[in-house]
DNA sequence: ATTTTTTTGTGAAGCATTTCACATACCTGT
DNA sequence: ACAGGTATGTGAAATGCTTCACAAAAAAAT
């Protein structure tokens, strides 16, 4: 009760729970596109196939936001959340490596929904240097270190070969940045103050295979 | 010792087990490229950013491997492993949406290196149905039921707006298919027996964001 | 052949996360 | 104003996962 809201969490929140928080946030989205003024743990939970339970933990370690007998306010948590997510405004993305993946990510409609504006883009073939993708000319990755600095790049989608992922993430590391999602299979260095994370696609591709050859039991999707 | 090697698992194996295979399998890979012979659950830990008691115990739920004051055989785990999560065969896949991710994820080269073989494309758009991606033709998402069956596909991979993704998946389970993987974001039904993954890639970007925004201190990448 | 070193495999301990269950508080209808 | 119903927020219990720590086994050194 009268929880503060966000902002140097006291506990340490787990990542099942910040990846919830997307959930929910999704789902808040179409609430509020149905009208739903208010919604109940229990219909929230029911939508992400969740627990009640679950939601309002989660809920509950940035403050308390319902109202007993009634529910959740669906805006007014949309916005709460967009805020604890960090996505209530909006980031400057460069995306590294236009091959096959790197093109399909500037047209990636969901990144820019949220906030994630690819505003550079980069790659090392002459032939895609000065080429125009989506309105963006890739620029030539030999520049990368100042152009992300000047350009005040916040965060980096890297989608290069692994080959030489890990060359680039030290430029990019130089440069200043702190947040990088990769989409190499290759388990990237990166200094401690600096956020990473790997989007491996092929491996729920093996989890799914895991799952028809083991006869596995599941206790829920991801 | 001696203990028996996969098949219909005495104990219930984790998601985070799963998914380090996957990392052990890759870092395998190249250990073999680089000739070794053997591996200890630390050199594995290592490269992959795990403890090696974290190695030792995922890979004790399938067998004991290992020589004490050896290691791994590098080659001979590679396999085991490769029996483990079923990427040891191939899988006949569909892909289901030809847009941006769609058409990239039918040139992208690890789902083949790992045993699944795109040979279906499925798409709505008279624009795209008969053209040919990487030697595959598209087809018409009309017939898709028959032709999942007929062609014996065994996954498939969703890439199709989420406003749709549901009356798809209706489709795809009717023909028997019971390994999805979806790209859309939204939480798809699916009966018990259908293994379901979602692969969610703004998640990650908001989760960044949220430890930028935060200045969380993340146990570990992911 | 024996000792020392290395490294596995694994119960048990330690943490972390999820679920339970219920007091509390607000809403709704009368 | 009150009673009955509903749904939150949260300690506590239950469950699950990771790390510890060490006996056992094999390799390497002497």
């Amino acid at each position: 009760m009268g929880t503060p809201v966000s902002t140097s969490l006291r506990k340490r929140i787990s990542e099942s729970t910040i990846h919830r928080l997307s959930l929910y946030y999704r789902a808040l989205s179409v609430l509020e596109k149905e009208d739903y003024e208010t919604v109940s743990s229990k219909e929230l939970a029911k939508r992400e196939r969740l627990t009640p339970a679950q939601v309002r933990k989660d809920l509950s370690f940035f403050g308390s936001f319902g109202t007993r007998g009634l529910g959740y306010p669906v805006t007014e948590l949309k916005k709460k959340i967009a805020g604890i997510l960090g996505i209530n405004r909006s980031w400057r993305v460069a995306l590294i490596g236009v091959g096959n993946i790197g093109s399909a990510l500037v047209s990636y409609k969901e990144f820019m929904k949220q906030g994630f504006n690819i505003v550079k883009l980069f790659d090392n073939d002459q032939r895609k240097i000065g080429s125009n993708h989506k309105g963006i000319i890739v620029s030539d990755i030999n520049n990368i270190e100042q152009e992300l600095a000047e350009e005040k790049i916040e965060m980096v989608v890297l989608a290069v070969p692994a080959t030489v992922a890990q060359y680039i993430v030290d430029d990019v590391v130089n440069a200043g940045v702190k947040a990088i999602l990769n989409f190499a299979p290759v388990n990237l260095r990166v200094p401690d103050d600096v956020y990473l994370r790997n989007e491996n696609m092929s491996m729920e591709l093996e989890y799914l295979s895991f799952a028809m050859v083991n006869n596995h039991t599941p206790k829920k999707v991801r």
